[in-house]
DNA sequence: GGAGTCAGTTTCGGTTTGCAACTGACTCCT
DNA sequence: AGGAGTCAGTTGCAAACCGAAACTGACTCC
């Protein structure tokens, strides 16, 4: 708590984005999640495994228990100890976390193939989908409206790209029906 | 390019999350990618959607054009003015934000209904999950494992929160069989 | 009882951010 | 055609932020 907690409080969320971006917008705390997804619990360990200042993983993990996100469980006292640990909530950011790290797959390859996320169940490569419950189908970025929410709805008024270009372009493998 | 284009080399991202953040993993440059989803693509549009002050919001853009997510189409001559517009590399990042942003529904309601996303073509609500394409079912984050790629093996060295805090603390809307 | 470990905190200088003002390059109106 | 207005983008500068290293407690181990 050294630093500050002005973040929190600059800018009232008309958006669920904003909203939690506040919470996790933030390069280091997503790369903390990221670790805690991966079982890595200690404060010495994640210091050692991201590289970050000390000063910051502390702040950062003060701010996501504070969000209730990760929650603190002592595994020793006298000089207590704490694993840091994924509350509920913390764990429900999976989705978000796997999208991101599938994008990168997709968009960020520099040559080596990186981590590769399979079911548990049958090894499987995952897929991360929008989909529609009601259609039982995966539902492509254009297909997407938004109702309502936003106190000042900006010219478009939707979700999905208006003008997007689609793929009138030479890039490099294009996730096809997006 | 005034400000510097070192955050691109500062670390050889082991991890596809790492890579991602390197292009996206900022405050504004997510809140600015939302907005083009949204359909708005004029920088000045942005500028007052946003409440970004403009330089912040020229580098931002210079940085996603750089990294191809987003491009400049020229919509008049003499003074060149662009729209910004998402680029097939761009327009696959919506399952991260729609990720990001049914996160903040589901635990950052601060009262009023936030932004609901709807199938175009049905009006049903969407929802994002992770899924086995062989199983052809919805994955929880514990059954999920991760395969090589990173130079350091954590510990845990999977994917999925070992010693995540399951379901025994009181909180609401727990999103069920996560 | 001295050395070592671990989780944090403090200090402090360099970097980044963002407000305000400024620069071009038009377009519009009269 | 000339002044007013608009828009994208720069520059200057103070405030906020970041992080390496050193420091503080509170132990544990030998």
């Amino acid at each position: 708590m050294t630093a500050l907690d002005v973040r929190s409080v600059e800018r009232q969320s008309a958006c669920s984005i904003q909203a939690t971006l506040d919470i996790v917008g933030d390069r280091w705390t997503l790369l903390i999640l990221r670790d805690l997804f991966r079982g890595v619990r200690r404060f010495s360990a994640m210091q050692h495994d991201l590289g970050i200042a000390r000063n910051m993983l502390a702040d950062r993990l003060s701010r996501l228990t504070d969000a209730d996100v990760v929650a603190k469980v002592p595994y020793q006292h006298r000089p207590v100890r704490y694993d840091y640990v994924l509350t509920p909530k913390g764990l429900d950011l999976s989705n978000s976390l796997l999208a991101l790290m599938a994008w990168g797959d997709r968009w960020c390859h520099d040559g080596d193939a990186p981590t590769v996320l399979v079911h548990a169940d049958c090894g499987t490569p995952l897929e991360i989908a929008t989909r529609c419950p009601a259609c039982d189908e995966p539902v492509s970025p254009t297909r997407i409206r938004s109702l309502a929410g936003h106190s000042d709805p900006p010219p478009g008024g939707e979700f999905a790209a208006a003008g997007a270009i689609q793929a009138n372009r030479q890039h490099p493998t294009n996730g096809g029906d997006l």
